[in-house]
DNA sequence: TGTTATTTGTTATATTATTACAAACTGTTA
DNA sequence: TAACAGTTTGTAATAATATAACAAATAACA
């Protein structure tokens, strides 16, 4: 059995979706504005979150339960995901910085522990945040 | 006014349970556990944990959605926390390495924000999972 | 074409978390 | 002590997030 080569429509439709915004979406959110393409249950977006986090085209922000497109396009498994998170406006934006990952990717602790996968979120405020 | 000394009842009660366990515990199994000790809704259970967070006695495993109680005593404040997980058998261990809290603290991407928290998951087996 | 695996649709439900508001408690001041 | 302000608590209701179960449709391919 291949690799999946092509998404599915409703992949397509999420990952469209996804892409086009600015900001993290939420599954229900999503759900909302897809509902005019014919998606209409929850189970439907969420199967197509799942592959496409899977495959590295879209990544979930965990301490906010959103979704935003690979910004990296050398992403093509979900593996070393790293973030900043605004704690005032909620901007969200992928890190990508080799040395980080470098690192993060090479890291072992005593615990004899090998990890194949990291994700790493950090806060504080942006910019224009700073300044208000 | 000052800062909270002790801990509200509910808030002992709920640190007691996540203390004890020995793995992450999700909100509504503390809920289950706490019953016979007067914490009857989600709410209760849900305003101790978020105070407990708060001052560092416990910790979010974001991508589980479960609790775990601080190991590193001098964690006052949560703000720099990093986790194992087992992807097996979902064992969870907070990380203590000052390398990479020294790392983490004090990398700055190129965005100009500078961070006052970050949390970070690493995922793969556990020793006993990988000889399995 | 027939067979198998995968994807999809649908309903129902489980799990996680918050809103709203009233009551009880705590500490401070008159 | 009484009045008050602030905080914590209790309670009910509901919102938000996510999955189980199963049947129908579609795709892959021998």
């Amino acid at each position: 059995m291949q690799k999946q080569q092509y998404l599915t429509k409703n992949q397509q439709i999420v990952l469209d979706l996804v892409e086009k915004s600015s900001e993290p979406l939420k599954a229900y959110s999503i759900l909302f504005n897809v509902q005019k393409k014919g998606l209409k249950a929850p189970l439907q977006v969420y199967r197509a979150l799942d592959k496409l986090v899977e495959i590295g085209k879209i990544h979930k922000i965990e301490s906010r339960n959103a979704f935003v497109a690979c910004k990296n396009s050398s992403c093509q498994v979900s593996k070393a995901t790293a973030f900043s998170i605004c704690e005032s406006c909620e901007k969200v934006t992928e890190i990508n910085n080799s040395k980080l990952s470098k690192y993060l990717t090479n890291f072992e602790d005593n615990s004899g522990m090998k990890y194949n996968k990291y994700n790493l979120e950090f806060f504080g405020l942006c910019k224009k945040c700073k300044n208000k």
